[in-house]
DNA sequence: CGTAGAATTCTACGCCTGGTAGAAGTCTGA
DNA sequence: TCAGACTTCTACCAGGCGTAGAATTCTACG
């Protein structure tokens, strides 16, 4: 019972992934692969784990690497909150109904975000002509 | 080579999974495996491949069965609005400045959802004082 | 320049999920 | 009661992900 799956969040990368792009995330100037061991401690994962790990992520596109120094460096391609909001943007087109969607979501929200919510609609009124 | 990964999409659900799904929600009145498997005649699905896909989706508590008829009929428990107004719901949750997410995913919607989220929002001020 | 030790890449395995369906069991109308 | 429809059981395979040992590549240092 080596991995407890959770499987009940949304997300495109796994429990691992996420994990390792959590703390890539909070380090705008990127890591090394040691690094990251060390902030996932409480994992104890052997380093290549987190090579692969990392590799993989690469491949999928959320990270890239800084080749030019020895322990690599890894640093996330987009911010959390532009990927984040990529996703919602996805999970709202799997529905046809987006006015539907965005009722009941703003249904499900908090009233923090609603304000936020109102101030971003506030300003930049569109342009038209 | 029968099941072409894609994977790239959001959503606890897999391809098929999805697909039935898709054809359950525009079915209020809820179908039958057999009317199900017509419903996804393109994929020339054996009627058992349904039968297993809606058992699955059923424990995962996505659709429930009327097993007092014979032809089991089967019934969304939510709808596909309400879905993925959760699943948005749940994706920005999983950032925790929440305020920058919402404001990315505002520059990345259309301007009818923006419309829609004004008027939204718009009414039902959540009463202050 | 050679080499030990660090860093990286290769390879692999087990588990879980999802697509797919045959086989076996259960119902029910005639 | 029984054939045929419907449902449940069981199973297989592929791909994704966690995990890491083995092999290979670097590079600093003597």
């Amino acid at each position: 019972m080596v991995g407890t799956k959770d499987k009940d969040t949304v997300g495109t990368l796994g429990e691992l992934e996420r994990s390792v792009m959590d703390a890539i995330w909070v380090h705008d100037d990127g890591l090394s692969a040691a690094e990251l061991r060390d902030a996932l401690a409480d994992r104890d994962l052997a380093l290549t784990t987190i090579h692969t790990v990392l590799t993989r992520l690469e491949k999928k596109g959320f990270v890239t690497r800084d080749r030019s120094i020895r322990p690599h460096r890894y640093l996330a391609v987009s911010t959390r909150e532009d990927h984040v909001a990529e996703l919602m943007t996805e999970v709202l087109s799997q529905a046809p109904d987006r006015q539907a969607v965005l009722a009941r979501f703003l249904g499900t929200v908090t009233e923090a975000d609603e304000k936020t919510l109102r101030n971003l609609l506030g300003r930049n009124h569109t342009s038209r002509s």
